[in-house]
DNA sequence: CGTCCGTTTGAGGATCATCAATGTCCGTGG
DNA sequence: CCACGGACATTGATGATCCTCAAACGGACG
């Protein structure tokens, strides 16, 4: 449902909610350059580097809208608090992603490092004049917006899905396509907590260890300390993704 | 979406996915003017009005891209297919409403006609140039992107509840707050089928049906035809709700 | 070596999916 | 005008899956 209950402001509902966006060179070991050299300078111009160890908030659902981020190193976490004080994992953030999403000018999940972060902070105003100035720019960051969404929507098929195990390992496969973390060996890693995963797959703690122990019992997957993991019989885990 | 099909392109990993820009004056009838008079006549120029009966296709999953879509009149629904033949409903969608993201340069969901519906139709190279050249119209779009992105951290919370009945009561409130379907008289107007209920909820057709009986019993929601609902109980219902 | 936090494992209860049958609405044709 | 048929919706019974509560286990760290 699209339909905004804005009141007076055309856009006062939403600052824009910026994710993925490749504009650090540094970023990844890709070869994509999506930004003009100009375009980065003025983004860099505008930002801030920020270093937090883990378990740092970055903003609180509800706050006041200030900053746009961009990761640079590290994992976060985007959560929303629910009226029954459970949590529920919007997405888990990585380098090059871009977060700051606002509704009514408010930020509506709460974001928090899992690893040690550096990430660049932006004043939502500037880029957003920034972003009204310049066309072409502002094309690179609707492009990662779609592309959240998504993210979005397979996360929603993950999440209606009935079986544990199945939710568990169409989110390896997506870790795995992303190759965010970064494949050593085939290993995959998984930095956040059982807790983190239970938040982000719908499911209750105890059932992601179990389908941790279901998956390595049935041969399909390794895990080795419980942040990471290599998947063994590849047609099978592939079987099982796709068995929906 | 947006991604033209040029070739050499850096970013061609997807185009943006637009949803939610109110660019005809008589879409709706509040008064929100987000566009410039000479920024609709741009999109008026570009599009095509095309009306369609109930239950035809717009595009299909996997299709090239080739056309953005506003809604103008209707309801339509967005959906995948999965490996089992199984859909999920990734959203209904209302007047005003943009649709056809793409990735890859193809289509990802699957867009078909709930009722009669009249939308237009823009050839997405030429509104990918419209958007490069004019920022501030680009910004519209963005807007709504990001609450597009909104809807569905809504819908995936809704996903990850347990009871049918607090899932389907979670989307009442959703469409009551959004005034999509006009509320006549209190009565919130409920145009899709239980079918598509069932695969937008992520339930099984028979847990929608019992879900409304429920809701019907215990005094909170009243239905009407199977296509109109409305609060009995309005406390009961809030709790319901936030009860998760 | 003991504590603390996160994880794993177990038993019982709750909820939904599935299979199957019945019921309802509505358009069609006799 | 009424009877039939098909699509859609409801209701019932059974089995599968997960959640909750509870206890044991493990590694990290002082």
């Amino acid at each position: 449902m699209a339909r905004p209950a804005q009141a007076t402001h055309p856009h006062n509902d939403s600052g824009p909610s910026l994710r993925g966006v490749h504009f650090d060179k540094e970023t990844d070991g890709s070869a994509q350059t999506l930004l003009t050299d100009e375009q980065r300078q003025q983004l860099t111009a505008l930002a801030t580097l920020i270093s937090l160890p883990p378990r740092s908030i970055v903003y609180r659902e509800d706050a006041d809208l200030a900053w746009i981020f961009i990761a640079r190193q590290g994992v976060l976490k985007a959560f929303r608090e629910l009226p029954s004080g459970k949590r529920r994992v919007a997405a888990f953030l990585f380098p090059g992603d871009v977060f700051g999403l606002a509704e009514n000018g408010r930020y509506v999940n709460t974001v928090q490092t899992i690893t040690s972060t550096v990430l660049y902070r932006i004043p939502n105003d500037a880029l957003t004049e920034l972003l009204r100035r310049d066309a072409d720019l502002q094309y690179q960051f609707l492009a990662k917006i779609t592309h959240e969404i998504r993210e979005g929507q397979r996360h929603s098929i993950v999440l209606a899905r009935r079986d544990a195990a199945g939710r568990f390992a169409m989110f390896l496969s997506m870790l795995e396509k992303n190759q965010l973390t970064g494949t050593r060996g085939g290993w995959i890693q998984l930095p956040m907590s059982r807790t983190d995963l239970a938040e982000y797959l719908g499911l209750s703690l105890e059932s992601v260890s179990r389908a941790t122990s279901a998956l390595t019992r049935r041969g399909i997957v390794d895990f080795e300390g419980g942040h990471a993991a290599r998947i063994v019989d590849r047609a099978r885990f592939e079987k099982l993704v796709n068995t929906l």
